[in-house]
DNA sequence: ATCAAATGTAAGCAGTGATTACATCGGAGG
DNA sequence: CCTCCGATGTAATCACTGCTTACATTTGAT
């Protein structure tokens, strides 16, 4: 059983934390989320079942960690599609981290499940998930001030609730997708393409895009 | 270890099922949906590890009827505020619809959590829990098709999208509430009431309440 | 009264998160 | 070079989980 001399490791192995988190990231892309379990992840480590105590504290440990990881990921794409558009217009602004939050979230359903639960994790003891989270909060806030100061979004809109509305909206969305709610709403084409439908419709609506005859009332 | 005879039903039950549901939504209520166990749930109902089985045939089916129970006054509380509100006018109608989803939301997050989840319980093979949503929906986009017919909604709004927008947006903002996402988001008023303040600007930007002076463009 | 179906129990399986006591390795000080 | 100690791994075990099987009891229709 013992490894010969000169295979990497045979009792210490090294890295194990990342090959951990790497195998509780496949566990989660095989299986989903629910599936994983601490002695699977040792296993495909190659490793015994109460090795991975001595790197995580418990089970939730070892998933924030996983969480960490993605949560890089995520504010990359928002990032990077924020970069694109630019942030001249800040309604396209919003609709940059609206897209690119929704890419991230459609391309990695698991990862977006992990990060956003609150059982799963622990969010709020992470620096990096808090942080994270804070510093996209930061841009939207402005990005809606500078609108609503140039004249481009509406100054009858509260910032604060729009705020969470947006978030609420952008949120629900994914979670919709990620938590299988498509099929109860009929949405008949691809589902992609209907959310980001919806996220432009939206974004209109704060844009303002849309009269009624009734406006102002 | 017997009971006295007299003692209601010592060997058969009479009604475990109902126990048992009861049993279990005490158990969500107390310790969270995540701590649900069926034989915690058997404790309660005084029976064996072994009994509820016989009534259901795993932990998803006790939970999906318990999501049936609980659905049933989701709708109903929809129905309530949609009733009182009255739907002579469409957009009121859909607010009417966001409030009570939310309040119904707000007074029973665990419950909520159950209806929502597609892992703990079987939806789609639920007839009452397809159903009662399907209705919703029905509603939905009656109100949607009345309001654009008579301009109430700017007729520029795709039906489709704007349906799944409110969708998102409604179910996004409990799950934030029910996740615990709120923290995060740095909600300085009491929740419901900022809930409450979000719902009313979506539903105001439905109804082309926010001029910017470049509506139309 | 009888007997089959419905409903309960007892025992046990495999898998889980977690803890404890012990084994082994690797590197710093003598 | 060697020793020793802390870091890292293992083995064994606990309480708990969902679920199954074999058996016991009760009930109601005939």
């Amino acid at each position: 059983m013992t490894k010969s001399p000169g295979t990497r490791a045979a009792y210490h192995h090294g890295n194990l934390v990342e090959e951990l988190i790497a195998a509780t990231i496949g566990l989660i892309e095989e299986k989903g989320v629910d599936a994983v379990s601490v002695r699977e992840a040792a296993k495909r480590a190659g490793v015994s079942p109460a090795a991975p105590f001595r790197h995580f504290a418990n089970k939730t440990a070892l998933m924030t960690a996983v969480a960490e990881q993605a949560m890089g990921r995520l504010t990359l794409s928002v990032q990077q599609e924020l970069s694109e558009t630019g942030d001249a217009d800040p309604v396209e602004g919003l609709r940059a981290i609206a897209r690119g939050y929704l890419a991230w979230a459609l391309a990695n359903p698991t990862h977006f499940d992990v990060i956003a639960s609150r059982t799963l994790i622990d969010f709020h003891g992470s620096p990096k998930l808090t942080g994270e989270t804070e510093a996209i909060r930061l841009v939207m806030l402005d990005l809606i001030a500078r609108g609503q100061a140039s004249g481009r979004i509406a100054r009858t809109l509260a910032p604060d609730a729009l705020m969470l509305s947006a978030r609420a909206f952008i949120y629900g969305l994914c979670r919709m997708w990620i938590d299988g709610h498509f099929a109860e709403w009929h949405v008949d084409k691809p589902a992609g393409q209907a959310m980001a439908e919806a996220v432009d419709l939206f974004i209109d609506m704060i844009g303002g895009r849309h009269a009624t005859g009734q406006a102002g009332a």
